[in-house]
DNA sequence: TCACAAAAGTAGATCTAGTCTAAAGTTGGA
DNA sequence: TCCAACTTTAGACTAGATCTACTTTTGTGA
């Protein structure tokens, strides 16, 4: 556990409990794109106590706040990214893994010029297969 | 009811009965994005007594025999769309309307080089608002 | 230090989209 | 006409997510 979790959560408005730290420390350090649920069972490990609603109204509380954001990309799970920076996703297609690609790996041109709508946001999203061995991560470092 | 709709069916396996052909009439012929308990709804209008487990059975065997496409594009919503072509996705933030944007609106580059995935398929996914008036649309035409 | 209001956390009920099951109805070819 | 295969049915079930009403914790100020 991150010796500044609390301090995080403070600067952005978010009073620091130890089952919040708690959560913190795991989801917002993972690219695992874990769903509510995936939380729910790494947290207790730690805190077997916590309760699923606690898990759910703080990680939407993440997400009002800005240090999370959710995606949906899959059937059936609501999956949360730590990653907040503008980013690409690849979904593979066999194991439902998702990855995140930098920025910049892709360039999507003509998005100013389209016509009648007001783009806020974008994104590419990819399907297909991971090449080689399965993913060899490990930690929760960045 | 299109006349050329059983033949349609058949074209791609799949037996037509009266309620195939009924949910198909609507399905494949509208851009609204249905979801499976809109297409219940509207199916629901012209004949009452059909039951859900059987529109989902002939969605989910339309999508499997190549008439449909299903998306995960927005919460708690699984969504048909009829255009199975590649397109873009734009997504109105306030009234949740999925739009199609042509393959060609937009240009994505550098697909091709990225390291380690093989892609089999991509779209950009894109966030905002639809400018002007609401969306006139009305009939299922194509 | 104590009191108490606000904030955080809880268990379990509820909601909803979607799937499954087992039985009934329909179809079409021998 | 018979029968097997296919289609449809109602309703049970499942899983993710939210809601509700209650309890616990926290922190401020007298």
């Amino acid at each position: 556990m991150r010796p500044d979790e609390a301090a995080r959560l403070e600067e952005h408005g978010i009073k620091a409990s130890a089952h919040r730290v708690a959560i913190a420390s795991y989801v917002l350090h993972t690219d695992e794109h874990p769903s509510a649920d995936d939380v729910w069972a790494r947290v207790k490990q730690a805190f077997p106590m916590v309760s699923r609603a606690t898990i759910y109204n703080t990680l939407n509380l993440f997400v009002e706040k800005g240090l999370l954001r959710h995606l949906v990309l899959t059937e059936g799970r609501l999956v949360f990214d730590s990653n907040v920076e503008k980013h690409h996703h690849f979904i593979d297609e066999g194991t439902g893994q998702i990855y995140d690609l930098p920025w910049d790996t892709l360039k999507v041109s003509r998005v100013k010029q389209i016509k009648g709508f007001d783009v806020r946001d974008y994104q590419v999203l990819l399907r297909g297969r991971k090449r080689g061995r399965k993913r060899e991560k490990k930690s929760d470092s960045r």
